[in-house]
Order: structure tokens, then C-alpha cells, then sequence
DNA sequence: ACTTATCCTACTGATAAAGTAGGATAAAGG
DNA sequence: CCTTTATCCTACTTTATCAGTAGGATAAGT
């Protein structure tokens, strides 16, 4: 439960945008498709701007459309704008002095790294292209620019 | 940072116990070792014992020690214990209806549960007999009992 | 001008984390 | 017994972050 609501609201907002393709979706449309609070929606969009994922207009037809074709954006990014450091613990955060309270060398911190570089790596390779395909599969655009899908397959069922 | 203080002092508090062995700890030895509120640490210690994961016994001599052998103790019921579901995000917590806010399938879930399968099966196959022996090796028992020490060599150094 | 939208900042309520404090209970040693 | 040493148990406090609300300023179309 560490991706907070914030976090979930944005990656359903690029992901939205990322389905809908070249044209520019406003708050309002956007709060249609991903059922999020207009004026939190407003900041998050706000946030996602000025980070350069997304790229707005102002006024009557304007909104918020992708900064960058949707395979070059990756959920690594967009999480990691309003999460931080993705590590679980903060003695993993890359470069981090090996300083451990405890007085013989503490070995949990190399799990703990695991889990990070686990959890970067999938995050990483993840781009909304790939979520957009797997949506519906009609990214209208795509066609039009020749963008090729890549692993429209779903990873297998996870267990339990 | 989704790894709580607690759950951290909590993994380090059963560290120390599996790398002193067989004989129990007082709270007071353990603070010595791990470097953690005494009194907080003394709930912590409580939990872990309604949990089963320790065995306490109270006067003079008394203190805490494992419950079961260290290498039946995995890291991730340690966690689980102190975090609740190890998955990001709500909707991807095992045995949850498919229901999303989103008007078109939501494709982030399947990510999500990516991220949970991959955290799950590292805190599972990381138990703490391996990080004991780790740690400097030496845990007495280990040789009383005839425990063959697995993966003592530790995982490779993870990038950046 | 008027409408529609983004932009920007400040404020608020709720919840959980991280400890503190203080005593009750049980066992060992004399 | 009686004292010491420890676990046990409950309640309280403090702080910070999350998850929004509210209200207006600014820009662009018609
Ligand atoms: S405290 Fe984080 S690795 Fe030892
Ligand atoms: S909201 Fe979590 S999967 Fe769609």
C-alpha cells in the first residue's frame, strides 16, 4: 500500500491520455474516464506539466495532452515524480553511505536492495504505450505514426 | 520508503536473536545490538511473540529467542506481520474483485501485481538462517544442530 | 465582453507513524 | 517473604503526510 492515492490518480490520467491518443483531453473529460476529484485532478495535472510529462493549452478546446510519444514515457517515471526514491527503506536509497545502526554488519539492507532494483526494473520497462495497446489496443495514433506495439501478450496470471 | 521504522526495527530484532543463537536475548541486550527505543522495542517484541515468531520468558535470565529454527523464518512474515498486504496498491491485493474506477480496463493492475509477485517472492526465499550466516557467519546452533548453511555467498551489488 | 479552460496558492480534516509514560505481573535469589 | 529484574499491557502525545477544498488569477477562444 505505498503507492499512494495521488500516484494512482497520475498514472490513470497519463494512461488515459496515452489511450486517447493525439488530441487533448481537459479535466473535466479526464475526471469522466478516471473518476478523480476535479480540483486534486487540477494539481496532479499541474505537477505532471511542469515535470514535462504532459503539455497543456489553455482556454475553450484547450487541456492536456502527452508531452512524448507513450513509449518513451515510462510508469518508472511518473511514479517515481510523486513517490521519491523507490527504495522500501531508506538505508537502500542509491548512494547511500553503508551506515548501519547495528553494530555487526546489518544484511538486510542487501534484500532490501533487491526489492528496489526488482521493483525499478519492472516499473522501468513498463512504458504506456505497452499499458495503452493492452487497454483496448486502438491507439489511433499509433497507426498513424508507424509506432510498432511491442508485447501486446499480458504477463501470465500471478498466483493466489 | 513504504518499509515502516517498526517493521525495520522489528526484521533487525530478529536478525540479532538468529545471529546469537539458541540462548534468549533481554530487551535491554538488544537494544545494545540494533540501537532502537527501548520501550518501543518492547512492543515490537510483544507483537512478534502473539505473532509466534518468538519465545519469551520474563525474571531475572529471561528474555526473548526465536521460536522456531532460523531458516524456517522467512523475512516475509516478518513484514507481512508489520506492513499488512505487501502489495502497492490496494487493487492489487490478492483475493480482490476486479472492479476498477476506470471506464476501459485499467492495465496498470496487472504492474502493480508485477511489483507485488516480485517483492513477495525475495521477502519469501530470504530467510533468516542465510542472513545470519551473512552477517559473519558464526551462529553456534547452526553447527549443534547439523544446519547446512545455504547461499552464504551474497547476491551481486546492485547498480548505482 | 463572455465563456471556458488552465493556473496558482493557501487552508483544512483525517489518519497513521513513532514514540513516551506508568504501572501490573511473574520469576529468581537471598 | 522481599527485593530485584525482567516481561507484559494500556493509554496518551506528538508530528507529519495524505487527500482533498476553496477561491481566485490568467489566458484563449467566440
Ligand atoms: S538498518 Fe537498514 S540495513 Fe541495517
Ligand atoms: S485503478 Fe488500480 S487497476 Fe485500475
Amino acid at each position: 500500500m505505498w503507492i499512494t492515492r495521488k500516484t494512482d490518480y497520475a498514472t490513470r490520467a497519463v494512461l488515459a491520455l496515452a489511450i486517447h491518443g493525439a488530441e487533448s483531453l481537459s479535466v473535466h473529460e479526464l475526471v469522466d474516464r478516471i473518476q478523480v476529484p476535479s480540483s486534486y485532478l487540477e494539481q496532479i495535472m499541474s505537477q505532471l506539466r511542469s515535470a514535462g510529462i504532459v503539455r497543456s493549452e489553455r482556454g475553450p478546446k484547450g487541456g492536456y495532452r502527452l508531452n512524448h510519444p507513450p513509449e518513451e514515457i515510462t510508469l518508472e517515471r511518473v511514479v517515481r515524480l510523486f513517490q521519491g526514491p523507490l527504495a522500501p527503506i531508506e538505508c537502500a536509497t542509491r548512494n547511500m553511505p553503508a551506515s548501519c545502526p547495528m553494530e555487526v554488519g546489518c544484511t538486510l539492507r542487501s534484500t532490501w536492495e533487491e526489492v528496489r532494483d526488482a521493483t525499478i526494473a519492472i516499473l522501468e520497462r513498463t512504458d504506456f504505450a505497452t499499458l495503452a495497446a493492452r487497454a483496448g489496443g486502438s491507439w489511433t495514433a499509433a497507426t498513424k505514426t508507424g509506432t510498432r506495439r511491442r508485447r501486446t501478450t499480458a504477463a501470465p496470471a500471478a498466483k493466489g
